[in-house]
DNA sequence: GCAATGTACTTGCATATGCAAGCAATATGC
DNA sequence: GCATATTGCTTGCATATGCAAGTACATTGC
């Protein structure tokens, strides 16, 4: 049973590795963006207003404030989002999706939509899929921001 | 069918952060070690005589050889791996895993199978662990280097 | 045998990222 | 209301990592 876990456990982080080198290639030829920033994209596109706090970009992305501060950066500066501060708290800084950064984000999706096609391209039945979707939907179901 | 795939593609990336970012607290704490560097470690000690090239390592962990060289430079240091050179061809260097180096390994599993416990630790029945490490399996089974 | 090519590894440089400290603004306790 | 604590963000420093170039060795083609 623990063991089972364990088995689990190393499958998706190895699956998760190879999924992601995978990935990387085809977003910095295609769109000049990392896979990273590709999934900042997507959880701004899907928040209320596209727009988030770093903090809570932070979190859903699960790296440190400091990272997303500078994640950002870059993006602004070719113009795929944008800061935007609060009225009622001058803490906030939130990182919004510009208009060509909503259609980065379509493009993106085209490609990563095309590359999850090849990874289960053989033998792997709409059951089967619908399967590991279920599964995989409750390791994330609790956490917030998941893209799905 | 291939939303489906899209859906899996970004859950499977989700939960593997997700898992990562716990397991690394641990690693640290508990062995002073990161994520990928126990990675190592569990490569070296399923492959014969407990010891691979760099380039080897680099294409099971999906990272670039230069990695797998500053890697293993603080590991050696450490004593938990040791630099072996073949007799036929001069240009391996094998990183091949020391007595130390299995203990800390046999150390680091047991802390993994406590945390990959927690992960699935409400609600998932055996039949449910067996589904999700059969899909997953499909995944990476036909990659070098399964550690499962 | 030797030149050309290929392979294994290392290193310099650029980027990415976390942690801890610092700063500014808000919230809390009294 | 004010001192203290908390929160959101940024920045300095250290570490991690990829790419491209360099080096050493092996293989291939002739």
């Amino acid at each position: 049973m623990n063991d089972l876990c364990l088995t689990n456990t190393l499958r998706l982080l190895q699956s998760a590795d190879q999924i992601k080198a995978r990935l990387s290639g085809d977003f910095a030829s295609v769109h000049g963006l990392s896979v990273n920033e590709v999934f900042l994209l997507l959880h701004l596109e899907q928040a209320p207003l596209h727009r988030l706090s770093r903090v809570e970009l932070a979190k859903r992305m699960h790296v440190s404030a400091s990272t997303v501060t500078r994640m950002a950066a870059p993006l602004e500066k070719i113009g795929v989002v944008a800061r935007q501060t609060d009225e009622r708290d001058a803490r906030l800084a939130f990182v919004v999706l510009t208009e060509s950064g909503l259609e980065k984000v379509h493009e993106a999706r085209v490609t990563f939509t095309k590359q999850a096609g090849y990874v289960f391209r053989d033998r792997w039945t709409q059951e089967d899929l619908e399967q590991l979707s279920g599964l995989l939907h409750r390791l994330i179901a609790d956490a917030p921001g998941n893209l799905t």
